[in-house]
DNA sequence: CGACTTTGACCGGCGC
DNA sequence: GCGCCGGTCAAAGTCG
């Protein structure tokens, strides 16, 4: 709460401060002309003041004088002539800048109204955020073609405001109203709950579930709109995913159109943990498991969960922060796999250096029930883009458009082989424009790496430019001042919740590793954590789940488990693939209810 | 014996 | 209202 207050306090002061730093741009040009005018009439009176002194003098001076005077006159003159002509300049010049800044103005406030309306309109509507912070925005549809626009047209309209002070217009309704009420700083903290008691409500049969029980609830009555689930897809020859979390099996039960069974766990780790997973083979490719998570871990978590978990906290709450969902128009048939190319949704563009992941947010696969906002990872390799190292994270809410219309679509992408993001199972995350330091990686607000790095030498490309790219159409990366840039990036990251989130979980993850390696998240230190919080919005908020020891998954098992030394890691242990009998972890309590 | 899995039954939501 | 379907429960079985 204090901490929202001294937040939100900071906020109107970066914005006043851009403001005026705005304005001040704004007018220089005619306090130049002002200056250049004072200026013009010195002379004058200088020579008005010369013609008086001479007067007092003998007639010989008087004439030396006088003629001396003519001299500097004459001076005088050209220089005023040479001072009016480049007033004139001047005044052509701003004249010249006026105009041309109200055409753009005009412009761009054309453009808003024209097709941002609709834009808008659907983004109220849907709740929904449209974002593409990468290169090409594949336009598959309205929805694709609307992501620049949005960008655009928020810049314009916000006039460019910089710095990472919060903003929530991404945020800007229904679902999200509940669930990010106020803007201030203080709902990083109410996030996790809600977005836990989002993620442990699980539908069917929370009712049933309580009354069976009759004491133990941890049903909420939230909106069911809300739970947001996190699907991974990965090749897998184990029943499971050994995402370093103790699992306990409670169903199991064929799906429609899978003639693979679908296996439910329950997190054991903590008697009262809400956290579940669905396991299911996918139907076209059996080597590949789609594990569907739900819910956020309550209690701390064993070093080898926390990459798992924070991978999943941060897509759940990309999807709840954002109130975001992407809904592509393939078919609703519940095979993601035809979907992912369709989606448009987060991209997030990664080089592995020696092999590429892509992470495709996707439809549900497993999850048949259409109240659950899903976000899917893909950690297959997806052969649409097998050619590119990227990486994409598209986020869907659900098949049901009505529930979860079309909206969300983030793209960081970019064609560049050396980028940031979703590798491996780790996030890494490279902001290197503001240091220019191909070694930042030290930095962790200037870099953040997750899990297996890049060697150093490769240079990676800032999200910063790669936004940049992606923000400015017209014109070319390569023409974009560093300033630019980074104020373009800085308005994409503080509009946009979901990568806010994104970034959130990165950063506590990286900060749990950081002092993780003994354990203890550094996301626990209070002080750290004002730092975090300071630089972003309530969406940052850490799950719960991130401030805990962590899971690995099995799929990080793909990618070659050696740590660039030096480097963040985020998940330094590989991670044995095992059935979930041979997860780690004190069993705690696991017949919360049986007994 | 405790922890876990299996599996049929039950419940609620949803669509027709 | 009915049936389908997803999700969960809980008794029975298995394993170490």
């Amino acid at each position: 709460m204090e901490f929202g207050s001294e937040r939100s306090a900071h906020e109107v002061k970066e914005e006043k401060r851009t403001e005026s730093t705005l304005g001040g741009q704004e007018h220089r040009p005619e306090q130049e002309i002002v200056m250049q005018e004072t200026s013009l009439t010195t002379p004058e009176r200088s020579t008005v003041e010369v013609g008086a002194h001479v007067s007092c003098l003998s007639k010989k001076e008087e004439v030396d004088e006088l003629q001396n005077a003519k001299t500097e006159m004459g001076e005088v003159i050209e220089e005023n002539q040479r001072l009016k002509i480049r007033l004139n300049r001047i005044l052509n010049d701003y004249r010249t800048l006026q105009m041309q800044f109200h055409s753009i103005v005009e412009q761009e406030t054309k453009d808003c109204s024209d097709k941002p309306k609709n834009d808008q309109e659907m983004r109220e509507e849907s709740e929904l955020v449209s974002l593409s912070l990468g290169r090409i925005p594949v336009p598959r549809n309205n929805e694709k073609g609307k992501v620049p626009k949005t960008l655009e047209e928020e810049e314009d309209e916000e006039g460019l405001s910089l710095g990472l002070e919060c903003k929530y217009e991404t945020s800007k309704s229904g679902s999200t109203t509940e669930h990010v009420p106020n803007p201030s700083p203080t709902n990083s903290v109410e996030e996790v709950p809600k977005e836990e008691a989002a993620g442990e409500s699980w539908p069917a049969s929370k009712g049933h579930k309580t009354n069976r029980d009759g004491g133990e609830v941890e049903v909420s009555e939230q909106n069911p709109a809300k739970k947001a689930r996190v699907c991974v897809r990965a090749r897998c020859d184990t029943p499971t995913l050994n995402d370093g979390c103790q699992w306990r099996k409670y169903g199991q039960k064929i799906s429609k159109g899978n003639p693979c069974p679908r296996a439910y766990y329950r997190c054991t780790v903590a008697p009262s943990c809400p956290v579940r997973k669905q396991v299911q083979r996918c139907a076209q490719d059996m080597t590949i498991l789609i594990t569907t998570y739900e819910g956020t871990h309550n209690h701390p978590l064993p070093l080898s969960a926390t990459a798992m978990a924070s991978t999943t906290s941060a897509a759940a709450s990309m999807l709840l922060s954002g109130s975001s969902t992407s809904h592509s128009g393939s078919s609703p048939s519940p095979n993601i796999t035809t979907t992912a190319a369709d989606l448009h949704g987060i991209k997030f563009s990664l080089s592995d250096g020696s092999q590429s992941k892509q992470y495709y947010l996707s439809h549900p696969a497993l999850s048949s029930s259409n109240s659950h906002p899903t976000i899917t990872l893909d950690l297959t390799s997806n052969p649409l883009s097998s050619s590119a190292p990227f990486a994409k994270f598209t986020s869907n809410s659900s098949y049901n458009p009505q529930r979860y219309p079309p909206s969300t679509s983030l793209s960081f992408s970019s064609s560049e082989s050396n980028t940031s993001s979703w590798s491996n199972g780790f996030f890494t995350y490279n902001t290197q424009p503001y240091t220019n330091n191909r070694n930042a990686n030290v930095n962790v607000l200037g870099n953040i790496n997750l899990g297996r790095q890049q060697t150093e030498q490769q240079p990676m490309e800032n999200i910063y430019s790669s936004f940049m790219q992606r923000n400015s159409n017209p014109i070319p990366p390569a023409q974009h001042s560093l300033p630019d840039t980074i104020a373009a990036a800085t308005k994409v990251i503080t509009a946009d919740p979901n990568f806010q989130s994104a970034l959130a979980a990165a950063l506590s993850s990286i900060i749990g590793s950081g002092s993780s390696q003994g354990n203890q998240g550094a996301a626990e230190n209070p002080s750290q954590k004002i730092k975090w919080g300071e630089l972003f919005p309530p969406s940052f908020a850490l799950p719960s789940s991130s401030k805990v020891n962590g899971c690995a998954s099995s799929f990080l098992n793909k990618a070659p488990a050696n740590p660039q030394p030096g480097s963040l890691m985020f998940l330094q242990p590989p991670l044995p693939l095992s059935s979930p009998k041979s997860a780690s972890g004190s069993p705690g309590d696991h017949r919360e209810k049986k007994n």
